[in-house]
DNA sequence: CTCCCGATAT
DNA sequence: ATATCAGGAG
């Protein structure tokens, strides 16, 4: 089996078990997105969730976090892992918005990676969910953990190993490929302990120990 | 490579 | 106690 017929049969199983997958974070706007997504590095979704529900009856617009103290933003997200630095991100972040992109969130992976504290992964996330656009796949530590696991790539560099992905996998399918295996990789192809017993994949990973 | 740095599961 | 959690900047 060649890796292309590889990730499409795994798309195919993984989509089975996770029908109509999208993010874990709770959002209604891109800008919403885009901040929860920051929130959520190194942090649970459910961590993030608690947090953005009152966040996000706070601060509605781009100007509510660009005019907010950096204190006060600290401490609505104290809560949530690097809380210092994700709050002088999504400060600055919200004042390049407004300066350079008209107050909008942009839709494309050059403007976005531009913002402070937004990454390939954050935009690939942001972009797939808020606007419907595979322009990349999002490589968290689940994507980079199974890609290696299941044969699919070599590299450790998420980068690398998004580029690896990108190569195999069909573009229309860059978006559901990231969030199938997160899901994976949340409830079944856990860190620390995989449950290789209930994983859809156990009979095409070379990992398993089934 | 290090730092950031709270909540949760085991 | 400690490993891990939708990472990114310096």
């Amino acid at each position: 089996m060649t890796k292309e017929e590889k990730v499409l049969e795994i798309i195919k199983r993984l989509d089975k078990r996770y029908p109509k997958v999208k993010t874990a974070l709770n959002f209604k706007t891109p800008l919403d997105l885009l901040i929860a997504t920051i929130l959520s590095a190194q942090a649970t979704d459910v961590s993030v969730n608690r947090v953005t529900e009152m966040l996000f009856k706070k601060y509605k617009k781009v100007e509510d976090y660009a005019k907010v103290s950096i204190e006060e933003l600290q401490n609505d997200i104290r809560s949530i892992n690097f809380y210092k630095n994700k709050a002088s991100f999504i400060k600055n972040l919200a004042k390049a918005i407004i300066e350079k992109f008209n107050g909008e969130v942009p839709a494309k992976m050059e403007d976005l990676v531009k913002l402070p504290g937004v990454g390939r992964k954050t935009a690939n996330i942001v972009l797939w969910n808020a606007f419907g656009i595979n322009e990349g796949i999002a490589v968290d530590t689940h994507v980079k953990r199974i890609s290696k696991l299941l044969g699919l790539t070599d590299n450790t560099d998420p980068e690398k190993i998004e580029q690896d992905l990108m190569k195999i996998t069909p573009q229309n399918e860059w978006g559901r490929l990231s969030h199938l295996l997160i899901m994976l990789g949340r409830e079944i192809c856990i860190a620390k302990k995989p449950k290789h017993k209930e994983c859809p994949l156990n009979d095409i990973c070379p990992s398993s120990k089934i």
